[in-house]
DNA sequence: CAAACACGGATTGTCAGACAACATACATCA
DNA sequence: TGATGTATGTTGTCTGACAATCCGTGTTTG
């Protein structure tokens, strides 16, 4: 039953910091903060951060110049996850379609099968969400929304689709991320969180519902904004 | 004069297992030795090792599973992939929850979203699982079931979901075909069926909805006297 | 004076070890 | 028989240390 996928520290980094990019913070020829002060910045330790950066090499985001610094490449070409889904046709649409049928369903379940600890451990995701937040520490911010979205697919007790989930982030991870560009936009999730937690406690599976509905509507609409959002037709 | 570069450590490990793979050393779905193993073979570090996995993984030559390995990916990472499930733990209900919720998806955005043309094949389709019904063709009349409901989908204008509803049917088809065996239950479609179509014209798509969700619970009731259910708790 | 050299600080590269988190198989016990 | 705990193997993360490289600066030296 332990569908749960915790992403890991180094792709939240990498995440990260390939927004911090492509929001236009740094620009091409830019360096990067040196891996100590990032280290810091981020609050994780080199290991995980140096797997993060030999990523972004690997993707062409950035150049590495031993004795130098890491600076921000000129070429970094089509690998990013737009052309992906564009050449797969399947555009961020119809990603939002599925994941907020599933997401639905998800909660739905949940609130009517959680057990007193799953509402527990919940609330510690919650909690510690929170406090990533009060922080401003994006990586564990990024981890923890996703954990909390798959904790509450776990709770559903229905494996298939918590397995569909997984592997519907995993293909589009990179849309998720991006929602948490630009501050504010993460921050928004710290309320429906918290409410949608709420109807946990209250056991009122139709508010959640709605509450879930309203919080991925405001996610889509943001993450539309960011990406240009190429609708069918 | 510096013409020569020394390429690091990690890039040299890169192109090593890079070239393992490629030469057909390992076979898609294999996993790779553990790293502990990978460092003794190749002399180098953990550190150094692990970055160039992570390299590997970021470019979709291999996939990484904590506490079990490192397999060989399939090069590219398809939504096509027929991955999804593993059939292990996934019981009667999981299932339809799932197929609920995706129909019920389909089944609005269809209506809103047909053409014309669409209404009319769908007609046709319907009309030969009538004269199927009337001819007691079972085979036939498995077979146009699948098809009314994969027209649907494929309406609905959503591939994603198009795609997630063919895996779906291709791991569990023994499902849907038994619910077919006995008489009576294929008889069932027919009606509802009908109605559905009925909305696609009048394009009432909450109707629609209805319909189908009415439909698809008197199907799961009457899989579920057949196989007896096993609810999960 | 100018060029080569030497040095130190900053930054990335590599190594080693430890422990946590996770998954699986097996043994144990009711 | 079935559930549960345990042991073991594997990846994830953290920490510290030192090497290698680059670069600016001061020193030496012709």
């Amino acid at each position: 039953m332990k569908e749960i996928q915790k992403i890991s520290i180094t792709d939240a980094i990498v995440d990260s910091i390939r927004e911090m990019i492509e929001s236009g913070e740094y620009n091409v020829g830019d360096r990067l903060p040196t891996e100590a002060k990032l280290c810091e910045m981020l609050n994780v330790s080199r290991s995980s951060l140096r797997e993060a950066i030999r990523v972004l090499q690997a993707l062409g985001y950035v150049q590495i110049q031993p004795g130098r610094g890491t600076f921000i490449s000129h070429n970094r070409v089509s690998v990013n996850n737009d052309q992906w889904f564009t050449s797969s046709n399947v555009n961020f649409t119809s990603f939002m379609e599925v994941r907020m049928a599933l997401e639905l369903l998800a909660i739905r379940l949940a609130v009517q099968n959680c057990k007193p600890e799953d509402v527990e451990e919940l609330k510690e995701v919650h909690a510690s969400f929170v406090e990533a937040d009060r922080k401003k520490d994006f990586v564990r911010l990024i981890m923890l929304d996703e954990l909390f979205h798959s904790k509450i697919m776990a709770i559903s007790h229905n494996p298939l689709l918590a397995s569909i989930n997984n592997q519907l982030l995993e293909a589009f991870r990179g849309f998720r991320s991006s929602s948490f560009v630009n501050e504010g936009v993460y921050h928004n999730a710290v309320g429906p969180h918290g409410r949608i937690l709420e109807c946990f406690v209250t056991k009122n599976a139709d508010l959640a519902v709605q509450e879930m509905k309203h919080h991925l509507e405001i996610t889509a609409r943001d993450m539309e904004s960011i990406y240009g959002a190429s609708h069918p037709q």
